[in-house]
DNA sequence: CGTCGAATGTAGCACATGCTACGTTTCGCT
DNA sequence: AGCGAAACGTAGCATGTGCTACATTCGACG
């Protein structure tokens, strides 16, 4: 039970399309790049939708690390300000790009992109659960702040491709002044 | 030059559209969901490519009707919650996920749709700041509005795959209450 | 040394894609 | 009536898709 090719071969795909892209992903040039066949993606992911499962949940993974190892700020404000500089940098920015590619495939009801946007949000809420409370949110707000900014975030970092960088560090702050009258009401 | 036929079959593409999806639109389908061949469709918009820049088009228009024809607000606060009731019925929500698929393809650098995501934003800015300002926002405030209110109601609509309804409107409602802020502030 | 299974190479199938060549119908206008 | 252009049908090409059948290499283990 050597599978530990396949875990090599995830880990090779995955920097690959944190690189060019989730949406349209096909066997034969991925293969290529990360140095194999089709024939091989196959054996060893069974099929391109698990394949592409396989690619979500490694990203998220990634992802969740990275915010994991985020230091805890001293005040809501500066910890919301400080996730989205994270989330300007890799790793997180290419994994929310990923990210982005499954919600809205999922979003207009295909498979497998639904069930997986689905189920990588719920631990991707968990891990921003917990890098607020590191940050000083009270239990009792910490849910409503979460929805609020891992939304927003969202938005935000959809908006990078029309806005100008300076206006949308405007609003994260306008959005993490929120975060922290919440916190405090 | 009668191209009211251009018209006709536009109109019908982006219905389809808005039902079933943008990503990974391809030509025989759509054409014979809406009564036509392929051929046709290259006849009267040249490439692939020119026809979902033209249902992008279309469907930002159709949007932005939308947005215009909603009643001011006596208060920013109840102007983005009334906004996002908009986004959650037709013809807007159908709307906003084709915009999203446009806007995350074009994020991995991918044409039309980048250039097409650049352009429409624009345009939908300025309907929403337009619209900002007719529920009271002060001028010197709106620009700042637009940017926190468009990214965030943005990705709230991204959320609705995972998240409860009434835990998303508490979060736009928190959204609002910021929103009323900034604009008193 | 021989064997068994994991890993890979080669070829190919059935189908879908965007797009084109070529011919035909339809219809408004003079 | 007749002419020109718009609109359409049929057939097909070249390429790309996910996936499979079959044969082969390689290395660990008895």
């Amino acid at each position: 039970m050597t599978e530990h090719r396949r875990e090599e071969l995830l880990e090779r795909v995955t920097d690959h399309v944190l690189a060019h892209g989730l949406i349209g992903l096909s066997l034969r040039p991925v293969a290529a790049a990360v140095g194999t066949s089709d024939r091989m993606l196959i054996y060893h992911f069974t099929s391109r939708d698990a394949l592409v499962s396989a690619v979500v949940a490694r990203t998220n993974e990634r992802a969740m690390a990275a915010v994991a190892a985020l230091p805890s700020a001293a005040t809501v404000h500066d910890g919301v300000n400080q996730l989205w500089a994270a989330y300007r940098t890799e790793p997180l920015h290419s994994a929310m790009d990923v990210y982005c590619q499954a919600a809205v495939t999922g979003l207009i009801g295909r498979e497998p992109y639904l069930t997986d946007a689905r189920a990588n949000g719920e631990l991707w809420a968990g891990a921003l659960r917990a890098y607020l409370v590191r940050c000083g949110a009270p239990t009792s707000r910490v849910a409503r702040l979460v929805t609020l900014v891992d939304s927003a975030l969202f938005g935000f970092h959809l908006d990078l491709i029309t806005d100008d960088p300076a206006e949308l560090a405007q609003g994260v702050d306008d959005l993490a002044r929120a975060a922290e009258a919440l916190a405090r009401s």
